[in-house]
DNA sequence: CTCGTCGGAGAGCGAACGTTCTCCGACACC
DNA sequence: GGTGTCGGAGAACGTTCGCTCTCCGACGAG
């Protein structure tokens, strides 16, 4: 095994384990028994715990982002693709393993004490909104519609995960079509 | 000292930490030392750190509750009791130790391990939603408008935990009175 | 075969955790 | 004053944490 599946096979116990039961309760011993990777070998790999929950906020950014892009953007340019955004969300609430927006779990835990954590943390929700942002530029919706569109999504994610039913995001929807229904229409 | 006083002064010194650093991150003698209280006596009020835990965020689920509903219920009932919801978090936001929903923070951290701490955050948040539908009955508009106001309010809070502007709290509040400005105009 | 190098397995380290126990001084009763 | 009871202070317990170290077998070079 060479240093990259390390990090791989690292990274991937990282995440099942730091999202399904919190990055505190894991212990660094757990991530070693589920990876198959040796204590040394991870330790030369992340110096420390919180190298590891970096890269694992990081990647799981990467990887979350792309998801979502990827679905949205198959969609034709304009209210659609918003709206789309929630049936993603919808899909996400619906998986068996789901438990919220991992990001912010990771803030309530970390953010207070791990200002690189925090700072993780933050430029994910700025990427999302950045994204949404660029979706109402290219409906041609003004962005005073960001705000509210933005904050139904993060609703809709600490509220599936806190009652555990996705349907959540389809409300959510409904009401993000209202608010572009409501606004001018749009020029697509 | 009594056990009452034991128990709020126990009570006061968790709220304080936990809801400042997270409950993992606190331990139970960081407690006795903030609380003056002796060992021997938490161990009798509280016989383990979850029951601590639980009487933290029954206790913060009261005391929530009634700050909010004391500053709406002020308003007169109709669309302007649900907008002052917004205005609450706004001034909720500002303050200076505001670190987002206890029990989005809590949930995150336990649970997916301490079921009574899960449902302790679930009904927290049925009572706000159910307190957020009696103000839309109030103000004779439709339970149809229950999932976006209360959405809307709970992307505020995660958002401006993470971001630290209490701003997002009226652009959420614009929201909300552009939604409730969409549906049929209401008798108050 | 011999030697040197490497990495894996897991014991070991000090600190911190939640929890219990020991000690001792304060005070009520006779 | 002598005695019993209580609670406070904090030492101590066993466990677990993040992290380091030791040992040993595998393997390539000569």
């Amino acid at each position: 095994m060479d240093q990259a599946e390390a990090r791989t096979r690292l990274l991937d116990a990282a995440e099942r384990l730091f999202y399904e039961r919190g990055i505190q309760a894991v212990g660094v011993d757990q991530i070693r028994t589920a990876s198959g990777v040796s204590l040394k070998r991870l330790y030369q790999v992340f110096p420390s715990k919180s190298d590891l929950v970096l890269a694992y906020l990081q990647r799981r950014d990467t990887r979350w982002l792309a998801s979502l892009t990827g679905y949205a953007d198959a969609r034709p340019a304009g209210d659609e693709r918003i709206l789309a955004v929630f049936d993603w969300l919808h899909a996400w609430f619906g998986e068996p393993d789901f438990r919220g927006c991992a990001f912010v779990n990771a803030f309530g835990e970390l953010g207070a004490t791990d200002p690189a954590a925090a700072e993780a943390v933050r430029a994910h929700k700025g990427a999302l909104r950045d994204y949404l942002g660029g979706l109402l530029r290219l409906a041609g919706r003004p962005q005073s519609l960001l705000d509210p569109v933005f904050l139904l999504a993060e609703g809709a994610m600490t509220t599936a995960a806190i009652t555990g039913s996705p349907e959540v995001a389809l409300r959510a929807r409904d009401a993000a079509a209202a608010l572009l229904a409501s606004a001018a229409p749009a020029a697509a």
